[in-house]
DNA sequence: TTGAAACTATACAGACCTGTATGTATAATT
DNA sequence: AATTATACATACAGGTCTGTATAGTTTCAA
């Protein structure tokens, strides 16, 4: 196994067991046996396990992003099509059998401290979802941007946590629902008569 | 210090550093020393940890319900009116210092095994919430009631989660604005003209 | 083939965790 | 006055945690 290859098997590994047991339930010891390396590799590689958990959150969210964004853009041509097909592929993430929720929301959850390194983390991250509604948004013809941006952002977060929470399971749906009806009062209504 | 007090003086202490600091991150022996009491005298009142989350988590869903629902039914008379009262009350909530979020999303957050008892519990109260809007939702003139309340019940999710996580200080009011377009849409206008 | 870099295994330090054991003090009840 | 219940302080068992120390082994390039 290559140099480089064996930082990132561990992070994998680690990501992984965090996503699934979350991070304060997951010690170094479990990683390190999981991983089936030695402990002064994983402590070669990373700092610390702060330097792990860091490292776990950002590549969460490159890797997710990637993946959510590219599908979005795959399903819509058009932004207001884009912005509804946001709450398909949330649809398609719930139906993953590795489903394990928004590793943002379950880390704030874990660290409430605001000024915890790893809140200030999913904090960061999470704004990067927002921003991707406020792109969208932002080719619309619309009054209000802003408004629209946060109650489909809003719709987005409350899909996740009640699918996490199975307190409803067709939530994706439920959301994409709701915002056809906010859509259709955002935006001035252009469509062709068809 | 009566007899009976003495164990919700111990459970009260808990439920405050469980909300703020999470539930793995707090020991027994902080409870212990923050309550002022011998370690035995827990273990006197609750057998073991587990019993002392467990009732934490029952006496939370017992007070904070109490007070959210009668907040509610102050604050509307009609069953619309208390249906977009529950996000005034949430801003309420929202506001309060010591907010820490929903003990129920962090719980189901920190012990994600849909099978562990704290993931049942937090599942089950948090149905509540959901039976409570269902429950106002049954006495509209709808179509589509459950329909209406998935919806309903999206917002709340997704006003606390945003709120907790600091991407949308606002999210109470953007709920209630979101579910006035919402009920609009469900319910048969039957107001009398003004 | 030699030498540096990376990895391995094992042991340990020091702090934390949950839960128990022991013995004492206090106050109300019998 | 004796009993009972409750609380107290202290110590400890047995396990976990993060991180380090040490010494031996593999890998790979010059």
């Amino acid at each position: 196994m290559a140099n480089k290859s064996k930082k990132e098997h561990i992070l994998k590994i680690a990501s992984g067991l965090f996503n699934k047991q979350g991070i304060r339930a997951t010690g170094v010891d479990q990683v390190v046996s999981e991983s089936q390396i030695a402990k002064m590799t994983l402590y070669n590689h990373f700092q610390s396990k702060d330097e792990l958990v860091l490292a776990y959150l950002r590549g969460q969210d490159e890797q997710w992003r990637k993946w959510f964004e590219s599908s979005v853009n795959k399903q819509g041509t058009n932004p207001s099509e884009k912005l509804l097909a946001i709450y398909d592929v949330l649809g398609e993430w719930f139906e993953d059998p590795d489903f394990n929720g928004c590793t943002y929301i379950k880390t704030a959850s874990e660290f409430l401290d605001r000024s915890h390194i790893y809140f200030e983390a999913a904090h960061h991250y999470k704004m990067f979802m927002r921003e991707f509604i406020a792109s969208l948004v932002e080719e619309l013809e619309t009054s209000n941007r802003e408004a629209l941006t946060n109650r489909l952002f809003l719709l987005v977060e409350g899909a996740i946590t009640t699918r996490m929470m199975q307190t409803d399971l067709e939530s994706a749906r439920h959301a994409r629902e709701t915002a056809e009806v906010i859509l259709e009062k955002f935006i001035q209504n252009k469509r062709q008569p068809t």
